[in-house]
DNA sequence: GTATCTGCAAAACATTTGCAATTCT
DNA sequence: AGAATTGCAAATGTTTTGCAGATAC
């Protein structure tokens, strides 16, 4: 996906796409190790040095409202974000720090339907423990 | 459970059972509706006019080491805390804030335990959407 | 008597807000 | 021109840290 196709997919999703949006949409597409805000701008600036980092969350907190991007709260430190996919679970590895996603098995996504009488908007499958490379 | 009880079972699990670690522990055992920091302070120095909130956070960053309580960080704001019980996930209502424990059926859980390789010590499921009561 | 725990004040961070300047249509 | 967006500085709110005094074994 290039610049202008960014650009489409925001429109259409009703986010106007601007500069900083397309940017910012366009480096979670390319970094999937569910980046801090932070970690968006040290990046972003080198390509945008007149970046602010409110932009950053201004752009973030738009992505999600209009559900293009979803914000993984694992632990009680910063917010990481992630493009949104259905239906995918993260894994935190509290020895590298680093956060993996899987895929739950269907069944367990099902399962969480049957909440009796309440609407439901939103799943967050989170794992912590230690990952292969870290056994 | 009685407070000589409530020492007993954090010596049990490797908790100096001071005074305050007993209060704040008999605490969450008393109010299920996952309280935040703010919460336990507020009440408590009623009880403890010497409280401070940084032994609150002391003494529940102890409990959580030993296990025998849980963070709940199922937004970007404050830790909500509850005593550590197997297999039980949370709900938050986006109209009223509150947070309504579920128990997910053995599956979901059980699924979870596939991931390949790695090792798995804590698994938090998070629902958001609308209670049955505000809908 | 030495370890640990408590509690105050200050520090450290992540995130939000107010607002003026800029950009886009 | 008008509306939305950007970016700076300041504010907010939560959690941690440093440290001195108190407590416990």
């Amino acid at each position: 996906m290039n610049t202008d196709q960014i650009g489409g997919f925001l429109h259409e999703k009703g986010v106007k796409p601007s500069f900083q949006r397309i940017k910012v949409y366009e480096y979670l597409m390319n970094n999937k190790e569910h980046p801090t805000v932070e970690n968006i701008y040290r990046d972003l600036i080198k390509e945008i040095p007149t970046l602010s980092k409110t932009t950053v969350y201004n752009s973030l907190n738009t992505f999600i409202e209009k559900g293009v991007v979803q914000a993984i709260s694992i632990d009680g430190n910063e917010m990481r974000y992630d493009l949104y996919e259905r239906r995918h679970g993260h894994f935190k590895c509290e020895v590298c720090g680093r956060i993996y996603d899987f895929l739950p098995p269907k069944e367990a996504y099902e399962e969480l339907e049957a909440l009796e009488g309440f609407l439901i908007t939103d799943r967050q499958i989170y794992l912590k423990g230690v990952c292969k490379n870290c056994r």
